[in-house]
DNA sequence: AACAAATGTTACCGACGAGTATGATCCCAC
DNA sequence: GTGGGATCATACTCGTCGGTAACATTTGTT
C-alpha cells in the first residue's frame, strides 16, 4: 500500500538550508516525528520507509542514516511519547498532596501524551512488532508506569483519599481507558485531551452511581 | 517469520476421519479458530497463512477452500467474537431491570468475550489492516455496541440508577477499559475474566473516591 | 464400474518492502 | 584548492508472503 503523505504539515527541516551544529539532532527527531505520524494513520505494518522518506521529502536512504532501522523507528517513537509520563510521575513525587490529587495530575498528563502524535505507538509498541530485545525494554518501561499507578493507588487507600480497592485490577482500568483514546481520538476533534481527561478522572472517582450528595 | 505452532491443543478435524454433513462448516469454523490463536499470539502481520496452515496441519490452498482471503479470515475471527456481546444486548433489551443492573450484564459478558481467544482480533480489527469496505462493516458494528452501552448510560440516567455523567465519554472509558483485557489477559491468570469483570464493574460502579456508607 | 463433486496438495508467480553497496555532492578545515 | 567527513540519491539484492493454477485423491451417486 502506497500512500500520499503530503498532507502533513509540518514542514521537514530538509527544505530550510541553515546548517547548524544540532542539524543532525533536529533532522533526526523529524524522522521520527514523520514516523510517529505515519504509524499514527497508516499503522506500523502499513507504512513502508519509503512512506515515511517521501512524507520527509526524502528516499529511504537518508532515514537509515539517521536510525538504525524500522524496529528502533517505532522504539523512538515509543520513547518520546513515554517522556512526559516519567516527568509527570517525577513531578508527583516531590508533592505533597494527597494521593488522589497526584493521581488525578498523572492521569491527566497521561491522556495527553496519549492523544499525542506519539499515543498510537506508545499503545501498540511492544506487541509483537519488536524484537525480543527490545520488546522487554519497552516492557520494563511500561510496567514502570504501571507499577507507578499501582503504587499512587495504595498510597491513597492508606491516607485515605482513595477508597478501598484492587491495586491491580483498578490500574488495568485506568490504563485501559486512557490507552483507549489512541484509538479514537483525532485531532480535529471537539473534546479537547484536558477535557477527555477531565471527564475520565471526574468518572473514575465518582463513579456511576448516583451519589446522595 | 515461521512460527511453530505445535503446541497448540484443539486437535483439528481433519485428524479424525468422520464424514458429516456439516463436516464443512466445523472445518471453517476450526480454520476460523486457528486463525484467532494465532492472530492472538503473534498479531495479524506476524502470522502467514502458512502458519495457520501448519497449525492445522495442512497446507495452504487448504485455507483458501475455506475462506476467500486472509482479511476475511480477520473478519470472521472478529464476528465471532461479537456475537456473544450482540446476544447480551438482546438479552437486556426484554429486561425490566433498572438500566446500571443491566448495563451490568452487558460488560460483563462483553468483558468474556474480549477475553476469549477472539477478543484480540475485535480489539484489533478494523484499524488498517482491513480493505475499505470490511473496515465501514466493522466500524458500522463496533458503533453499534458503543451506542448500546451509550444507551443504557442514558436509560440508567433517566431512572435515576446512574448517575449524570457524559454518556459519550464514559461509554469510551467503559469500552477502553474492557478492551484493555485484550492487551494483558492470558488464559493462566490467577483472575478468571468473570472476576476481571466484576472488579471493572464495581470500580466504574462505586468510583475511587471513599463512600461515606 | 464410472462419473462428478468435494477436498487437498505440489509447485509456482508476482509484488512488496526492508535493508545495502556504491557513488555523487556539499561543506568545512587547513 | 584540496582532502575529508558529513549527507543523501540511485540502483540494487533478497526474503517473505498472499494468492493461484494445475493436478491428485477421496467419496457419494447411479
Amino acid at each position: 500500500m502506497t500512500v500520499n503523505h503530503s498532507a502533513s504539515n509540518a514542514p521537514s527541516p530538509w527544505r530550510s538550508r541553515r546548517k547548524t551544529r544540532s542539524d543532525r539532532e533536529l533532522k533526526r527527531e523529524a524522522v521520527i516525528h514523520a514516523a510517529a505520524r505515519a504509524f499514527n494513520e497508516h499503522g506500523y505494518h502499513n507504512t513502508s520507509l519509503d512512506d515515511i522518506a517521501a512524507a520527509l521529502e526524502v528516499t529511504k536512504p537518508t532515514i537509515y542514516y539517521y536510525v538504525e532501522n524500522k524496529e528502533q523507528l517505532l522504539f523512538e517513537c515509543f520513547c518520546a511519547g513515554l517522556a512526559p509520563v516519567r516527568a509527570a510521575f517525577q513531578d508527583t513525587r516531590a508533592s505533597e498532596q494527597p494521593a488522589r490529587d497526584r493521581l488525578r495530575t498523572v492521569l491527566l498528563r497521561y491522556a495527553q501524551a496519549i492523544a499525542s502524535e506519539f499515543g498510537w505507538c506508545m499503545v501498540r509498541a511492544e506487541d509483537q512488532d519488536l524484537s525480543a530485545q527490545m520488546r522487554s525494554h519497552v516492557k520494563s518501561l511500561k510496567s514502570e508506569i504501571d507499577q507507578g499507578i499501582r503504587r499512587l493507588l495504595r498510597e491513597g487507600i492508606s491516607d485515605g483519599s482513595i477508597g478501598d480497592c484492587d491495586p491491580k485490577m483498578t490500574a488495568f482500568a485506568l490504563a485501559g481507558a486512557l490507552n483507549w483514546i489512541a484509538h479514537w481520538y483525532r485531532d480535529s476533534q471537539s473534546q479537547s485531551p484536558g477535557q477527555i481527561a477531565n471527564a475520565f478522572v471526574a468518572l473514575f472517582e465518582n463513579g456511576l452511581r448516583p451519589r446522595a450528595d
